[in-house]
DNA sequence: ATATCATATGAATAGAGATTCATATGAAAG
DNA sequence: CTTTCATATGAATCTCTATTCATATGATAT
C-alpha cells in the first residue's frame, strides 16, 4: 500500500489512537480561523479597549458599516463578542476572558519570536 | 464628516490612543490564520502526539505529500513547527510550548461553549 | 557518478470567504 | 403610524489561498 520504504509504523502507532476527533479539530480550526482575519482581529483589538457601537467601529477602522456588521456576526456566532441595545445603537463588547487569554498567548508567541512575524517572513529567510 | 448622529466621540477617544499598531495586528492575525485552517490544525494535532516525517503525516491524514509539504512550510515560517534530518527523511515536531498553550486555550473556550462550535452554528440558532 | 528515495517547490486551478452594493429590518421619536 | 436613524442581510463580485500536478532538489547508497 505504501510507496514509502522508510519504516514509520512505530511513529504512526503512537499517534493513531490519540488523535482528536475530526469534529473537535474542525471546531478548533474554526475558532482560530475567526481570529485569523485582519478585519476581525482589528475589531477585536478595538473592543479590547472599550465597548463600541457598529458605526464607531466602522469609523475607527475605516471599514464600511456593512462589512463591520458581517464580521461582527461571525464574531458573535463564535461567542467571541456579544452585544446589547443602547437606545438606537447596538453596542458590542468582548464576550469573556478567554478571548483576552487567547490573544495574549498569541502576542506572547510573537514577542518571543521577534522579527519573525509570518506576515513579513518569506522563504528566503529560512535555511 | 460623520453621517451618524449618535455621539460616540467619548468611546472613540478612549480607544484611539490605545490601539495596537497595524504591524502588530497584522502579525497576530497572521499567526491565528496559520492555526485556523483544517489541514494545518490536523497536522499540528498529529505532531502534538509525536514527531513525524512528511510521509507519515500524509498517510495518517490522507493528504497528498505535496499538500503536506506546502502546509509544513507555512507552519515552519510561523515558527509553530521545526524539523530535523533523520537519514533520508525530514522529521517535524512542534516548535515550543506556546503552540500547546494556544491550542489548549482554544479547547478551553470550546469546552465552555459546548455545542456552540462555530462550525455547526448558523444564524438560525442565534437570537 | 548515478540511481533512488524523500521531500520541496512553482505554476495553475478551484474553492472559500471578505467586501461591496442595494435593500430590508427594527427601534424610537414626532 | 409614519419617518428617520442604526444596523442587518442577501446576492454578486472579487480576492485570497489550499490543493493538485509536474518537476526540481537533496541526501544516501551502490
Amino acid at each position: 500500500m505504501s510507496e514509502h520504504l522508510h519504516d514509520h509504523t512505530n511513529e504512526l502507532r503512537k499517534v493513531e489512537g490519540n488523535l482528536h476527533t475530526d469534529d473537535e479539530l474542525l471546531c478548533l480550526g474554526e475558532l482560530f480561523k475567526v481570529f485569523g482575519e485582519r478585519s476581525r482581529i482589528r475589531i477585536l483589538s478595538a473592543l479590547f479597549e472599550s465597548e463600541l457601537c457598529v458605526f464607531a467601529i466602522s469609523e475607527l477602522l475605516g471599514m464600511e458599516q456593512s462589512a463591520v456588521s458581517h464580521q461582527l456576526k461571525i464574531l458573535k456566532n463564535a461567542r467571541l463578542v456579544d452585544s446589547r441595545r443602547d437606545g438606537k445603537t447596538n453596542v458590542y463588547f468582548l464576550a469573556d476572558a478567554h478571548v483576552r487569554a487567547i490573544i495574549d498567548q498569541g502576542y506572547e508567541h510573537i514577542r518571543e519570536n521577534e522579527h519573525v512575524c509570518p506576515c513579513i517572513t518569506d522563504t528566503s529567510d529560512l535555511k
